[in-house]
Formats: structure tokens, sequence, C-alpha cells
DNA sequence: CATGAATGAGGTTTCATTCAT
DNA sequence: GATGAATGAAACCTCATTCAT
């Protein structure tokens, strides 16, 4: 009961150090299984494949903070619906901040290999496709604030620092807490923007 | 003569190729090779090994745009000593950001290189290098300007997602003109940012 | 007990129909447990080995070929016994064939196999196997018939063109009634070439 | 120059032993080039994969036979459109039979591959291709001889046991005089049946 | 300037089989 | 009866690189 987590557990942890040193197209299985003290078949019997084995690695992770970011903007549009001006947004941003800082750093490892080493892999594109989804709920949250509209390109575009924003500060800074406190101020300063820029009065 | 390029032209070319489609890792030296029409040995009389192929496509542009950049900022030092308050800064980046766009558009595909295809290269960090380079060229500005400092932090970020934001025009725009005309309305928007988020009065 | 031969059962359709997709080396153990929905370690409960199951495949159906073709000739010899030339043998061999072909019919896939998948196995010349005992079945049978005896080579010639006769029909043409209708005609020919051509006055 | 062949040719000699003790499948290509004494990657330079080099061995004896047997129909169309009544036909097939036997046994290793070894291959079917061959040429070689036309499931089948009658011999003896020995009076024999059972008056 | 040949190491994947539970 | 885990060997193939010619 306990073995059984434990070979496929040691193949994920050891395939995530592979893969974070070396990337997806140079990690080599047979390399992994080495350190993980078993042979290839061993890892053919718990993963289809090295994508397989790769997502395993990154997808509880990735799902998890896509949950996080959609049950947060499920609350912020009706937090939008009792709300009559721009400027009775609230802009402080400090707790769903730091749940989403929290939680990347607890899966600190998955989530560099999200952004350097998906080359070759379905998730190439994974940080578009998070900016996609967080565009996507726009347009229901500005349609709760009636009298404006939203500038197409500028939400897109604005979607997209906040993300790079997130990223560069987990590339750059280790320490959790120092990244709370750096991210807080950034997202202050880009929702101030996002109301600037992006909202547009009918 | 002339052939003595043409080989060397067509290795170059079909490399570009190979390199965008499979990325550094995945490309084959023997499959370029067949493109041009040449054997292995063929390149290896004019590049030492894969990587000085890659170099040899990313190289001259990437010192072509550092280039630029170095020019403007010398350019920026001395406009700065002539102001007295940053009230004064001229705000309108036309002309540098269409210099900028223009260039990399010229050299598309080596761009498009260095920032998807850098895995396991010298490279790998090139984004990081270009901004540590403008970083580098804040504080002799700012020099220039009596009476204020530079929030460190801030001044690092702003560059960050600045080189965020050509970043991700050029990925998504393929024409240029487009490119030149989004990337000046994002460009202001961004030395605004910075004059009044990095600038600090002493 | 129901249960006991559902299994074994379940893997024996299974393995049949990968036997007869992609051979036997290229037929994958696994991939026939997968289907029935067992694990491999079920279906070494019930077969040792590889070679063990496609035995299992093909054995019944090929006994039961050749007890029928070995009551046939023991049957044969009898008839012969009461001839006195060649011109009294009996021709038509509607019946013989007509069972012959039924039961093999019944058996399809499992000689199929036999005929096609059977490379680095016991079963490699099975056709070959047959065509001896049939040879085999000659000398007394013509033993039996007094002033007559065999040109061995022409005897085996036949017994080999005869069974090449079925295999080829087997292979071309899958309905039961169409492939009586056929070989009806040919096995006439055929034994009369046998008379004309195998069979010597002493 | 004389090293240029050897490589390739020990390889292929090699492959052949390989493939006749073996089988396709189960040929394994280390073992080749261990036995040719180079590594595999100078076997992929030489072919582009298993399937290339057992093409190799093959396609050339394959070809020749094939071009042996398109030059004598095209003959035997000429004769025929000089003869009145099939009687006239020229039963004597010594010469063609003697070239076709000779041409397999300077090529027999190659075609006992094509007889035992093409499991998964494109050559699987091989005897079958021979055979519609030979059936495209005899409604031609038909049309040429007045007053008679050709029972098609006949002359299908006559086909398919000349070609067997070819391949039993082949299979069984490895003497090229013998062969050819029985091979004459087998072919006469058949001829005649074709004559006799697949020639229709009309 | 370029070829053609070859190396040697390594890649991912698949396999039949075993065995404790 | 059957599972789930694992082995160990081998499979085909690809690679960057070298070098005599």
């Amino acid at each position: 009961m306990q073995d059984e987590k434990q070979t496929r557990q040691k193949l994920i942890d050891c395939a995530k150090k592979e893969f974070l040193e070396k990337g997806y197209a140079k990690a080599s299985l047979r390399s992994i299984c080495a350190n993980a003290g078993v042979t290839t078949g061993a890892l053919y019997f718990f993963f289809e494949n090295k994508e397989a084995l790769f997502a395993a690695i990154v997808d509880p992770p990735l799902n998890g903070l896509k949950g996080i970011l959609v049950r947060h903007f499920k609350d912020d549009i009706e937090e939008m619906s009792g709300i009559a001006s721009p400027d009775d947004i609230d802009m402080d941003h400090t707790e769903i901040c730091d749940r989403i800082v929290g939680y990347i750093y607890e899966n600190y490892d998955s989530f560099m290999l999200l952004l350097t080493a998906t080359e070759n892999t379905v998730y190439e594109n994974v940080v578009d496709d998070v900016v996609s989804m967080i565009e996507r709920s726009i347009p229901p949250m500005m349609a709760a604030l009636n009298g404006y509209t939203v500038d197409e390109y500028m939400s897109h575009w604005m979607s997209h620092i906040s993300i790079d924003a997130f990223i560069h500060v987990i590339r750059h800074e280790t320490d959790v807490e120092k990244a709370k406190i750096r991210l807080r101020a950034i997202l202050n300063y880009l929702v101030l923007g996002w109301v600037k820029l992006a909202l547009v009065k009918e």
C-alpha cells in the first residue's frame, strides 16, 4: 500500500528534476529511471509515454491554478453587480494575489517546467492559454458594470502583461513571501491600468 | 566567391526553417543538410557545430538590435542633460519604436528563434540579458536628471514588461505596420509608467 | 465453472484476432489481455506462454481436420479392396470434399492463422506435414489395387497441389457454399490427374 | 572503390542470412550489423530502414523474374497469332522453364525470403501479385486464338497452381538440375490442363 | 569545398515473462 | 483466478560528429 505510490512518485520526482535540468527534449527516460532505481519498463507501466509522464507532473498544478482563477472570476462578477461606478471597484487584491502566489510556490517546480521546458509539448502555448482564459472572463465581468465597455486590444494586452508580471516574479524570486509582497504592489498597479486603459465609458 | 556564400547561406536558410519548426534540440543537422542539398561534412566546414550554426543565424540580428539600443540610450542621456524636470521629458518615442520594430521584422525569423528555440543554448536567457542591458542604461540616464533617483526594483520590472510588450506583439502580430502602431501606444504608456513609478524625487 | 471458461475463451478470441491482424511475431500479449479485459498474469494462468496460446487456438481444429482425413483414408482403403481396375474407382468426392470444406469454414480463423501466421512457430511447416500425412496414406491405398504401383514423385506432387487447391480457395473465397462448389470441380479434376499420372500399371 | 561496395554488400549478405534464419519480424538489425562488423549507424547510411534493407535483397531478383515473365508472354502472343487450332499450340516449354528455374536458383536465397519471410512486409502478397500478373497476360494471349475464349475462374486457378508448382519444387529441391527436370514434366502437364480446362470453344 | 562513410552513444518504446499478493 | 508491479533485454532508429579522400 505504501509501495504502491512509492515507485510512481519516485519516478515523478526524478522526472521533475531531469526535465528541469535538461528541458523536455533532452531529458532522458533512461536517466530518470536509473535515478529512480527502476527499469524503463516500470516507467511504462505507470505512464503511457514521455509526454504522459510530463503531463503527470504539470497537469495537476496547472488545473489547480485554473480552478483558483475560475472561482475568483466568478466571485468577482458577483461583486461587480453591486457596484455603480468604476471608482467603487475594490482595488485591494491582496487576498487573491496571495492565494495564487502561495499555490504556485507550493508547486514551484511544476510551474517552472511549464515556463521553461514545454518545447514540442502540448503545453507549448500554456501561457497564451491562460491569458485567453482570463480574457474570456473579462466581458461578463464588465457587463455587470453598466455604462461601460471594454477596449478589446488593451484588455488583451493587459491580460498578457499581468500574466507576464507573475511569470517574471516567479522566475526571479525564489522566496514566497518576498514574491507575495512584490506582486501585491504590481497587481494593484496593473488593475489600476486596467480600469484606466481598458475600461471605456459608453 | 559567389558559390562560397551560396552554400553557407543555403545552410543558414534551411537551418532557420528547421530550428523554427522543431526547436533547437529536435532540429536535425542531417535534415538541414539534406534540404540544403549538401552533406553533413559541408556543414562542418562552415560551422564548428550545431550551436555555432544556430549562433550564425541569431547572433548578427541580436547584435544589431543591441547596437540600436546602445546608440539610443547614449542619445537619450545627452538629451536628458538639457532637461530640468521630468515633465519636460520628451514623451514621443515613435521614432525609436519604429526603428526597433522595423529592425526586428526585417529579421523576423531570427528573433522568433531567440524567443522560442533557445532551450539548451547560450541564448537561453537572452531576454533577461537584454533586460539587464536596458537596466544598466537607466542609472546613467537618471543621473543626468538632477534631484531624482530610481526605484531599483520598479525599474527592473518596468524594463521587463517593456521587453515583454515587444515580445508579445512580435509573437502575435505578423504585419509590421500594425505592430508599429500597437507598440507606439503601448510604449508611450510604459514610459509614462516609468516616469511615474520608477522615478523618485530625492 | 462458467467464469472459468469465460476468461480463457475471451483470451482465445482476442488472441485469434490479434494473431490474424499482426501475425505471430508482432502480436502483443499485452494487447490481447487488454482487449480481453484482464492482465497478463491471468493469461499466464491459462497458457504456459505465447506459443501455447497460439496452439490452443489452432491445435483443436487442426487435429479435427487430421481426424477427418485419417478416417476418410481408412474408408477409402476398404472401398479399394473391392475394385478390379482404376476405371472402377468412384470419382465422386462431393461428400468428403464438402465435409472438409465445411469443417474448415467452421474454424475459418484458425485455419487462416495456420496459413498466414506461423513464422517461428511449431506450425511453420504445417502444410508440408499434412501433405506428408496424405502421402503416407497413398501406398496402403494403392496396395489394395492389384497390378498397380505409385509414381512416388508424382504422388507427392499431386498431394501437394491438392492441398494447394484447398488453400487457394480458402484464402480467396469467404463464402462456404461457393467454396464447396469450386472445390468439388477442382477435386474431381485432381483425382483424375492422380489416377492418370501417379498410378502406374505394373 | 573496392571498399565502396564492400560494407553495403556485407550488410546485405548478413541480412539475407538473418532474415532466412529468423524471419522478417524477428530478424535483428543489431545482429546483422554485428555480423557485418559495423555499427547500426552504418546500416542506416545505406538503407532507410529495416524494410528498405529487405527490399534491397529481394527486389532486384523479383524484378528480374517479372521481366523474364513479361518478355515471355510477349513472345507467346506473337507465336499464338500464327496458330489455327489449340492442337497446334507448342507444348514444349523446356526453354522458358529452364530459364526461369535457372534464374530463381541463381538468386535462391532471395526467392526463399519472398516465400517464407514476408509477414508484415510489402511483399506479403507477392505470390498473389505474380499470379495476377500472369492472369493479366492470358486474355491477350487467348485473344490471338480465334474462336476460343477463357473460363476466367479456371484460368485464375491454373495460374495459381502453376505458381504453386514452382514454389513447391523450389522449396523442396535444392539441386537446380533436378528442379529443372521435375518442373519440365510438371509444366507440360499444367499447360495441357490449361488448354483442356481453361480454354473454351465459342 | 565537399563527399561518403562510419562511429558510438544514446533515444523512446515494446516485449514476454515472473511473482508476491 | 487474477492483479499489479516490475524485470531485463532487446527492439528500431537517430543523432552530432569525424575524417580520409
